[in-house]
DNA sequence: GCTATTGTTTAGGCAAGATTAAAAAATTAT
DNA sequence: ATAATTTTTTAATCTTGCCTAAACAATAGC
């Protein structure tokens, strides 16, 4: 009854999945990117998975999962994530190494071995890049998290929650500015001219960070800042 | 300077090592029969395991491994074990579950991975079923394990150490009959007419195992029983 | 020493997944 | 509306690993 794909298939559903959430509906040529093929093989492959009947797809305009296919992506992204998790916090690895290997794991075991691990990791709602992890009904938490642009007040206080990218070169230019998941900061300063931030950490710390850096970072808004309208 | 086959390949090497070991050298069939594929398929990979310098294969004779294929086999073999350490003692799966999981775990990864994984297990020195775990030179540490059948004196005090077949219904059996690594029995009679044995556990209870069951039994003889003779 | 059997190899093919190059459809621009 | 561009699809081919069937060695029996 829960049918599973072979690595390829399942990379395809993932990559649809994410696409799909972002753009509605996942074009032959944005899949083909995000899997390093040729859109020639995206071809090939959606009339498999159509067949399958895990996406619905529409020639020259792209794919949707069905139901059956959502679920199998929601379950290998839940996989990945968690062996994320495992991987940093039992095996020590730093973040921005885990995800080669959560990539090759993901596609290993069934329903009750997923939720042993979970189990074992004391079921965690995020992976190590801020990631929430699909529960085992494939649903996920509400995120509550916000692009850093959307921060523009003096004094607002937010913490960080996680990345919108997670390669290793960003990741470990966080690590050199000393900017961690679940660190708070608050607005010193915005400077238009090139988009980059003076923030203060906890402990009263002046950070100075670019635009590139601060538009991958997703955050959280501690307490909203009162408009001076308000009553 | 590490290099590592493909998923078939290691498999492959596994077999090959594991025959070499019991025959000193690999024929054809009878990696054919430990893969479940055909004679054809074996020569043909066999060629190409040749040209990495895996093998060395000679026509019609068999295969033998080279340096740089033990290492991979031996590496291949420690990583399953360790996952089996992982899959019994961190994801609570019965002994006679994990081999399945484990098969496709060991081939991920690469050196570094695997001592963080031996690392985070506590650098065990055997396999849930008591084989003993490669170190990360592939060298094994001395088996002391002999087979029942030359545990033939009355009275002889012993400890079970280990499996020689891994199959879930032997060790689903295993369970059943309350046998585990590392329990220790005495002998009470032997009887030649069916095989059969009675032993008596710790706790002095008497226990009658089959000769199926005691002939793929790995024990530890405790404390060498002195010859009638000796003086 | 020749035949029968067993084991190994070659030859031809298949399936999954990918590629390149060319054709066809859709979109955008004028 | 037609031309230019982009995107998708088709067609032919490659690679890995496997299979079946037939040919070929090697061993064993008599």
């Amino acid at each position: 009854m829960n049918s599973t794909g072979s690595i390829s298939q399942e990379n395809y559903l993932k990559a649809i999945f994410k696409l799909q959430n972002e753009h509605g509906i996942a074009s032959n040529q944005a899949i083909a990117e995000k899997l390093a093929a040729t859109p020639a093989a995206v071809t090939g492959m959606l009339r498999k998975l159509t067949e399958l009947e895990w996406v619905e797809h529409t020639a020259y305009q792209g794919a949707v999962l069905t139901p059956k296919g959502k679920k199998i992506a929601t379950s290998t992204i839940r996989k990945h994530r968690l062996w994320e998790v495992f991987l940093v916090e039992k095996l020590q690895f730093k973040w921005d190494a885990v995800h080669q290997w959560a990539e090759e794991l993901e596609h290993i075991g069934d329903a009750d071995f997923t939720e042993r691990l979970d189990a074992f990791l004391g079921c965690p709602a995020t992976d190590p890049h801020g990631d929430p992890i699909p529960d085992a009904n494939g649903d996920w938490a509400g995120n509550e998290r916000v692009i850093l642009a959307d921060v523009l007040a003096c004094n607002q206080e937010f913490t960080v929650r996680g990345v919108s990218n997670s390669a290793s070169d960003f990741l470990r230019h966080l690590d050199a500015l000393n900017i961690q998941l679940g660190k708070q900061f608050s607005v010193v300063e915005h400077f238009p001219f090139d988009g980059s931030w003076e923030w203060k950490d906890e402990s009263g710390g002046n950070v100075r960070v670019s635009r590139e850096v601060a538009s991958q970072l997703l955050v959280e808004l501690n307490r909203p800042q009162m408009s001076s309208k308000s009553q």
